[in-house]
DNA sequence: CATGAATGAGAATTCATTCAT
DNA sequence: TATGAATGAATTCTCATTCAT
């Protein structure tokens, strides 16, 4: 019975504690962090605002956890794909595509990355995210390049440049307008837009369209 | 003596108002919205706090005008040169560049212009103002594809990337670093990414870049 | 008219600081630090929590200055003592007198200068000012001594037994006792404990008397 | 089985309490009154918060306890002095050195005895704790003064600022200076500014100081 | 009996907004 | 019209106490 209990226990604990990040999560994909105070989230998990602090030692701690949970898991990804198999190019791709569809599932995790949070710490946790997103590209610039696959060029800029141009554009109004029937459409536009930038010769899989509003 | 006062009592407040706004702007472009206190505005622009609502409703209302006075003075000079002599190439680059140039100059007023606010209405300014930068480059687009110096390509979704593209690359830590040494290659490089992106076969040096603002 | 109106401003405006002050003061030496919280404070001031803060940037400050201005008023007036005329002993009693005596008119006043208050900076300006009254003891003793008045003795030790010994012997619940017709004999006993104890030869007035219950 | 068993529980329980009551003592001891919380001394205790209330109906009375108990030790071992054989002199002069020396190894249980805690119960027993010290003096003195080796004087008092005296030197910046070196300094001043207060004649050396805890 | 997660009241502090002067 | 003192609601965070397990 104390094994069962205990066990109870921390499948109870855990899923609070996931509880609250999922919580803040969904409360910083709806409004920005300014709109998730600690009460918000509380009563989002169903629990109380003193109960937060069981599971983190403050604010900001939460929220950088929310942040870097986030990035972490879209990182591993985006790693899993940059490191496989065919072409530098198709790899570009599959990063691209892979995030722009994920980001476009919920339209707001990604603003996220560039909403200004209000505490510091976060704030840092969110600069280095972006950063490390760049970094990403970064090595697949530079792999691109000794591979002669893409002409030489500034590959930090670039690398960020890259992870801006996709952002903004799954953020912007742009994307929400194109909940269902345009996805595809904006998820090969972005893509398109990114190999065109880094000079990919070839297109990975296909070229860019006809002009399109 | 009637009219000459009410003269006058028009020049000051119109005067006060702009103080207002200036004093706003310069503390957004210093450390942010979340540092931009009523308290602070009104003790930057010399008038006190209950001052500040004889001229603007809210503090909302203020920071929408606030957004939407630098967009729209950002999007005159951007608009001038889209709009100017010189192909199309020519004038994305110099659109490109003058943004760049002055988002360095004032690193924080650009962030204004991606950091989250506290309120709604000055988020949805935000957002429709990096509408309006995208449309401009859209337009230039569109003129570009029809001209032959483009390939075919999604404008909307180019327009979003090459908005997001500058932005990103202005804000991340790449920017600091490049404190002056480094500001033209981050310029050019930036404006590189964007003229291969669009598909620019010329590079478009020697552009009309005059608008300055 | 603008005179008149700053002038009642500053008026009232240094009336709430003191207004505050005395309402902290009033409320440290009935129920100690730990019931003044900033609201009860602002209550008993006839003001707004937030209103405190207008006039002291924290709690801590607030009651630093509490604690502060009245050693500052007190070692002002033990100094006035001490520096004056007559022989050494006549001034110890002095001194321990007039403590005493006001000591007995708001009778947990010394209190403040025992209770433990909750904040650091609070804590340090007790012990700093229960330091300078030993300081007026230490002089008066130095002098006494070397005077021929006392014997020789540590002086460090006796200011510090001198301090200790009135005020436990104001704040004890021996005090309240003595509201009104002991309190002579009260200041009396502490004067004559005070004198025995550094050794002085002529007892400034008169002698101890009896046994007393 | 039953009675064995309930015996050991009872062990247990009066275990448990015993741990809560030194846990409590300790971290009193070790930060005062404010910086033990029921968590703090659950977790040194070994148990958990709510265990604490199988013991105990409230903070205040298990701090109530803390205080009662530490001072009926600390009585006790006084009384034995008080009561044991010598003259007044030596017997007040044991007992001060014994409750000095004491006070030196925990500085902060002495100060227990005067800083003020949170709760109002835990504070009139304070009050009570150190009227019942005085009285031990009070004792000592109405035997000196009837035994011939003191003058006659107020003994409520000067058993009031005997406690004052020397609980004041100990807690004093004086005190954590005289870390090793002074110790045997600070104690014999403060009795010697005892013995002088109470008008003693000799010095009191050699007397019965037998009992220590 | 023991646990420790959860509560809820209350702490200090901040700040947009109002309004008497 | 301009002031800036005052408000009051909201913020994060703490902690004694309770209670389902």
């Amino acid at each position: 019975m104390s094994y069962r209990r205990s066990f109870l226990m921390e499948e109870r604990l855990a899923d609070n504690r996931q509880r609250i990040l999922k919580a803040a999560r969904a409360l910083v994909a709806e409004g920005g962090f300014n709109h998730a105070s600690i009460a918000a989230v509380a009563a989002s998990a169903g629990l109380s605002a003193g109960a937060i602090y069981r599971y983190f030692p403050s604010k900001a701690a939460l929220f950088v956890e929310v942040l870097t949970s986030a990035i972490d898991h879209e990182i591993a990804i985006l790693q899993a794909i940059a490191k496989g198999a065919g072409d530098v190019t198709c790899r570009l791709r599959g990063c691209v595509e892979s995030f722009a569809n994920r980001a476009l599932e919920g339209p707001y995790l990604a603003y996220a990355f560039i909403a200004e949070p209000a505490e510091q710490e976060v704030d840092e946790a969110r600069l280095l995210g972006r950063k490390r997103f760049g970094e990403v590209f970064k090595s697949l610039l530079i792999e691109g390049v000794e591979a002669g696959e893409f002409p030489a060029q500034s590959v930090d800029i670039g690398a960020a440049c890259i992870v801006g141009a996709f952002t903004e554009a799954l953020i912007r109004p742009i994307a929400p307008r194109a909940k269902r029937e345009g996805r595809k459409e904006l998820v090969e536009g972005i893509v398109a837009f990114c190999l065109r930038a880094v000079g990919a010769t070839i297109s990975g899989r296909k070229a860019g369209r006809g002009v399109r509003a």
